[in-house]
DNA sequence: CTGAAAGCGCTTACAG
DNA sequence: CTGAAAGCGCTTACAG
C-alpha cells in the first residue's frame, strides 16, 4: 500500500457514485439506509462500495455534520487495574451510543495543555479522570468550548462531576478496627488536593475523632516503594501501631508484606486495610480487607453524561456519587468474609 | 454551554480572522508558527484566538490535509494489567509523534466488523492486538485501505506483526522443572488458534519431547474460575502431577491458591509456573515463578511502525519478536531469585 | 508578508 | 426516488 504522508487512501464517495452510475448524494443515502432509496439502487451502490473498499472518511462526515461523534478521555499515567476498568466502562457506554473514544495519557509531571487542547479539537466532549496533569484551570478553559465532565477528582466549577464515595467507607473501616479494640490506628498515604485520598483520610479522622483518639497520619506517596520504605522505618523504630488504614492496596500490600518479612504478625500485631480491591488483595495471606469500587460504572456514567450534554442540555438527575463496599477479609482481624479469593464474581 | 446536537461550538478561523483584522489564511499560518508571519501579526492573531477560545477543528484540518493524524487501536476486552501496559506504550509512542489514539474494545463474542470499520474511517492506520474479535479476514479487509499492524496474534498475510517470544521461554521453564527432577509435568491452558498460548504449549511440548517424557495438557480457558475448577478436580482425583506449567498467571494463581487450600504443598508436592508477571505473582507465598514480558515496548513498536508506514513505505528493520524473561521465584522449587517482591523496578 | 480562492470528501435542504 | 449545489472549517499553492 502506497501512502506517502497522505493517509487518505482509497476510494471516495465520487468513485463509488461513478462506478454505480449514480450521484454522490445517492451513495450517501443508500449507505445510511435512507428509506427513500430503492432496494435495487441500494444493492447496486453497496456492490460498488464493496468492490472499491470504500470507507467514508470520518473527517468529512464530521465537517459536514459539525460534530465528531467522538468523546475524549484524559487519564493519568495508568497503573493497576483501576484505569483499565474506567476505560472499559467509558468505551462500552460510548460505543453503545455510537461514539468513538480518543484517549490521552496526561501524567502530572508533564505539561499537557497542548495535548489536551488537541484532544478537545477532535471531540464533542471530554472527561477528565482523577488527578491527571490537567489542572482545574485547564479543565475550566476547555469547558468554555466543549461539554466536560470529571470523575474521581475535585469538581471544577459547575461542571458535571462523578465520584465514588470515600469518606464514609474510610470512616467505617476505621471504626471497624476500633471496634475490635485497636487503639493506635494510623492512616497511610498522601492526601492529594481534594482527591479521593484526601476524602479517605477525612473519613479516618472522623472515626478517630469520634472515638476520642489521637490521629496519626503518614503522608507518603501511595506506591509500593513508599509503602515498603515506610514499613521498614516503622518496624525498625519498634512498631507503635496496632492498625494501619492505607489509602490504597499498593501501599497496603507493600506494608503488609514488608512487616511480615520482619516477623510482624498480621492481623494479630497490626491490622491492615487497603483500598481498590485489586486482584492481589484476594490472594495474599491474610487476605487484605479493602474497599471495592464500581469503577467501571463510573466510566460509564461519565460517557453517558457527556452523551446527554452533547445531545441536549436538559439537566440529568443521575447520581453523581457511587457507593463503594468494604470487602472483609482477614487482614483486619475480624472473622467476617465477603467472599473467597477465587470466587469473585466478574464485574 | 448550549449545544443541541451540534457539538462544533465556538469560534471558527474566520471569527478569529475578523477579530484580528486579517485573513483566515494569515490566522492559519500565524497559529502554526509559519516563519513568514510578522511577530506583531502573530501576537495579534494569538490574542484574538485566545479571546475567542479558538480551537481549530481537527476534522476540518484532517479533510484539508487528507490525513487524520490519529491511530486506531483494537483491543480485546481488557483485563489484568497486560492491555493497560500495551495501551500506555502505544499511546506514549503515538503522542510523541503527534498522533492521537482512538481505541475500540472488540470482544470476541460480539460482531465487531462495523465498529472496526468505523475506527478505520477515523484513522491513518490501525493496530490489532491479540485475539480480539477482529478475525484475520477483517484485518485483511481493513488492510486494503489502511496500514495495519498486529501484535500478540497470528500474523495476517504480509502485514507487520509483532510478538513477544513464547515458545522458547516455555521450553526453558519446562526444562527448569525437569532439571529439578520433576517428571509428571503438565501444561494448563487452551492453546487458542495461533496465539501466544499456543506457542507456550509448543514450548512445553518441545521440552517434554526432548526429555522423552509424555506430555499432558489441560485445555481450560485461562481464567481464575477455570483454574480453580481444574485444581479442585485434580486434587479430588489424587494429584497426579509434580509440576504444572500454566499459560498465564491468572490460571497459575488460582491453581496455586486452590491446591494450597486442599493441603498440597507448593513447591514441594507440585511446582507451579505462570506467565505475565502480574503484581500478584510477587506477593503470593511462595512467590510465583513466571515470565515477564516487555508489553509496553510491544505497544510502542506497534505505534512506531504504523507511524513509519504512514509517513512512507520504506521497509523498517526493527525486530518483530521481543524477548521475554523468566522471573525466578519460589513456586518452581528452585532457590534462584530474580528479585524481591517489593523491589520490582518500574517499567 | 498577506490575501483570494480552490479544494479536501462528505451531507442535506431544495428541486424535480 | 434521485440529482445539483451549497456548505461544513480548515490549508496551501498561487499571486501580489
Amino acid at each position: 500500500m502506497r501512502s506517502n504522508g497522505r493517509a487518505f487512501t482509497g476510494a471516495t464517495i465520487y468513485a463509488v457514485a461513478q462506478r454505480a452510475g449514480v450521484s454522490a448524494a445517492t451513495v450517501s443515502r443508500a449507505l445510511k439506509n435512507d428509506p427513500r432509496i430503492t432496494a435495487a439502487t441500494r444493492a447496486n451502490v453497496e456492490k460498488a462500495a464493496a468492490a472499491l473498499d470504500y470507507l467514508p472518511r470520518a473527517a468529512a462526515r464530521a465537517l459536514a455534520h459539525s460534530k465528531t461523534s467522538a468523546l475524549g478521555l484524559v487519564l493519568p499515567h495508568i497503573e493497576g487495574g483501576y484505569y483499565a476498568d474506567l476505560l472499559v466502562g467509558f468505551e462500552t457506554a460510548a460505543s453503545a451510543r455510537g461514539l468513538s473514544v480518543i484517549i490521552t495519557l496526561a501524567n502530572p509531571s508533564q505539561d499537557c495543555r497542548s495535548s489536551v487542547r488537541t484532544l478537545a479539537a477532535q471531540v464533542d466532549g471530554l472527561a477528565f479522570m482523577a488527578h491527571s496533569a490537567a489542572t482545574d484551570q485547564l479543565v475550566a478553559e476547555i469547558a468554555r468550548s466543549r461539554p466536560v465532565v470529571t470523575a474521581a477528582r475535585r469538581r471544577v466549577g459547575e461542571h458535571d462531576a462523578f465520584f465514588i464515595e470515600s469518606r464514609e467507607p474510610a470512616r467505617k473501616l476505621t471504626e471497624h478496627l476500633l471496634e475490635q479494640g485497636r487503639r493506635r490506628v494510623a492512616f497511610v498515604g498522601t492526601p492529594e488536593e481534594g482527591g479521593d485520598l484526601g476524602e479517605r483520610q477525612l473519613g479516618y479522622l472522623d472515626a478517630m475523632g469520634a472515638a476520642g483518639l489521637s490521629a496519626i497520619t503518614y503522608p507518603v506517596f501511595p506506591s509500593e516503594d513508599e509503602g515498603r520504605r515506610l514499613a521498614e522505618g516503622l518496624s525498625a523504630a519498634g512498631l507503635q501501631h496496632d492498625g494501619l488504614v492505607c489509602s490504597n492496596d499498593e501501599l497496603a500490600l507493600a506494608v503488609l508484606y514488608t512487616l511480615q518479612e520482619r516477623g510482624v504478625r498480621i492481623p494479630d500485631d497490626v491490622a491492615i486495610t487497603g483500598w481498590d480491591d485489586t486482584v492481589t488483595a484476594r490472594y495474599v495471606r491474610p487476605g487484605l480487607t479493602t474497599v471495592s469500587q464500581p469503577v467501571r460504572r463510573l466510566g460509564e456514567l461519565a460517557a453517558e453524561r457527556l452523551f446527554h450534554r452533547i445531545e441536549d442540555d436538559s439537566v440529568q438527575t443521575e447520581p453523581s456519587c457511587l457507593e463503594a463496599s468494604i470487602m472483609h477479609r482477614a487482614s483486619c482481624g475480624c472473622t467476617e468474609r465477603t467472599e473467597s479469593p477465587t470466587s469473585k464474581e466478574l464485574s
